[in-house]
DNA sequence: AATTACCATAATAAATACCTTATAGTTGTT
DNA sequence: AACAACTATAAGGTATTTATTATGGTAATT
């Protein structure tokens, strides 16, 4: 069987009327070009939809089953559409967002104000490691990523969008806290506590001291950035980490940062998103949010986006 | 928007393979030809549907929501073409059917056997009077009508299918039980119970008496026969009704057929519709099952379809 | 660098879908 | 018998749809 929609819709309009040439005013049309379609669907049927006894029509059988699919068809279509026309307009839609861990703390700030400004729409939000950050993209099973700077050999696009500072801290006793201004020689001195090898902080840093000519002696590393912390805090070495994860050590006064020369390094956080990828209007939306208003979020929650020099 | 349920096609192959050559393959077409219907559904809904990323294709949230409304839409068809064909094949459909109320005993049979033949058919009954019965006829609310001889002045068609023999009945100890052959004379002097005015039965009676050039006495008239065959049994009269009521009544010889001269009088059942209605096909079924089976169906109840002469 | 697997685009031909006007045929009513 | 209200049919023209082949471009693979 090979319906048009359009034979659905005329038949709609005479199965409602039972008139032939009511509906053909209703839909503009001349009362033969309503015959021709009744006609034709009827063909497609095999079987007569509609009888005439005297002056009245009545829908047979058949016609009433095709009667009650021509609505539900065309309701669906018109639900459809709505919905398509909602999604358009960011009055629905779905968002999905992978973020490093490390930016797990301003980005949820980010997200939760965006999601008051377009509150019709879900997000889901995957934080995790760079490595499966970089699967998810590959796999395109996200619209946007944020993260550190992504590697130059995958296909991808990426725009910086806030600074992150990278910057010294220790336990609140140790002796370079409070200082004006600690040399690079004596920072040198130190032994740190970092992350894996691999990691996006861990080569900068790295970059950073043999730019400067310095040895970098490490302690401990370790996968990931809370347990960074915390040896810090319990004075197994200093550490360089993004001051963004350092707002809750700062108030509690766990940790302090230290005045280093030619600190905080500066890195920043990336939006990334697959080349070539066409975003959805609520991840255009969400990336141009982003750009413009993430420094303001962090200001906004009195956390500096930099450090005091 | 304007969509072809061609367009759905195409696009729920392409969706499900994510691939446009075995979608091409798939529906026997040319790859570009595949390009060009998902092209045009994208046109309609104004948005992507599809995205290459790499050599891969993924479907946008739209897509999905597409995808969705194809799947159910053509679904929705085949079931339709499902149901057509059923109701084509006798599997499936309904049959309205309304009668005389005089004819229910037997037509319940009919239909009994009638059921077992189409088991996956529904059948709905009206039981009425005659007036009624001319009523749904002109409203077109049944598929037949099975009655005593229709007016002439409606515009029906009425096959005759079954004698209808009209008995002479009383109660058991009337004196003229048992008689070889009462004269139409000697009738005559009885009383009788009889329908009201307007009854097809009475019609008959009447005209039968008036062609004898005898009189019709009656002593009561009454709207219904089963109240007409209690008053028999309580003596208030003799009475003559349809030899297909009177089963029950003669097996508990409650009742007794007096043998009169010219007499059974033979009137028909007739099977009825509108002139020009389209049967659907059980019905068209259900009519030749009638005309064929009617006789058969009363003997096998044991019902004699003629009075003894 | 060549190859392979895909999709997009262009040009073009054939089919058909769709509508209109004019006209004829029915049915029920006055 | 004439009329009014409807639907069916026929003829004809236009626009749209649908497909084909040929060709070009892109991304991953060898």
């Amino acid at each position: 069987m090979n319906l048009t929609f359009r034979q659905l819709k005329v038949f709609e309009a005479v199965a409602r009327l039972l008139n032939f040439t009511r509906a053909a005013k209703e839909l503009h049309l001349s009362q033969p070009a309503v015959s021709m379609q009744i006609k034709q669907l009827e063909e497609q049927a095999d079987t007569p939809l509609i009888e005439k006894l005297g002056k009245k029509l009545y829908l047979t059988e058949v016609g009433h089953e095709m009667y009650n699919y021509a609505r539900s068809t065309m309701q669906q279509l018109l639900d459809l559409e709505e919905t398509i026309g909602q999604m358009k307009t960011l009055q629905q839609g779905h968002l999905k967002i992978a973020v490093a861990s490390t930016a797990n703390h301003f980005v949820i700030r980010l997200l939760g104000r965006f999601a008051k400004v377009h509150p019709k729409i879900s997000i889901s939000l995957d934080v995790t490691n760079r490595i499966s950050l970089l699967d998810i993209l590959d796999r395109n099973e996200c619209d946007l990523v944020i993260m550190g700077r992504p590697p130059v050999n995958y296909k991808l696009t990426s725009v910086p969008f806030l600074e992150n500072p990278l910057v010294v801290v220790s336990h609140p006793e140790h002796k370079m806290v409070g200082k004006t201004q600690v040399s690079l020689k004596d920072l040198a001195k130190q032994e740190f506590v970092t992350r894996e090898l691999g990691s996006g902080t861990r080569s900068a840093v790295e970059r950073f001291f043999s730019d400067h000519n310095i040895e970098f002696k490490t302690k401990m590393d370790m996968s990931n950035n809370r347990a960074i912390k915390h040896a810090a805090e319990e004075d197994l070495g200093l550490a360089i980490v993004s001051l963004h994860t350092l707002e809750l050590e700062l108030k509690a006064k766990t940790l302090e940062i230290i005045n280093v020369e030619d600190f905080p390094i500066y890195r920043h956080w990336y939006i990334v998103q697959r080349e070539g990828k066409r975003l959805s209007p609520i991840a255009t939306v969400f990336k141009e949010y982003t750009m413009q208003e993430a420094k303001k979020v962090m200001q906004d929650f009195n956390m500096p986006y930099a450090a005091p020099k």
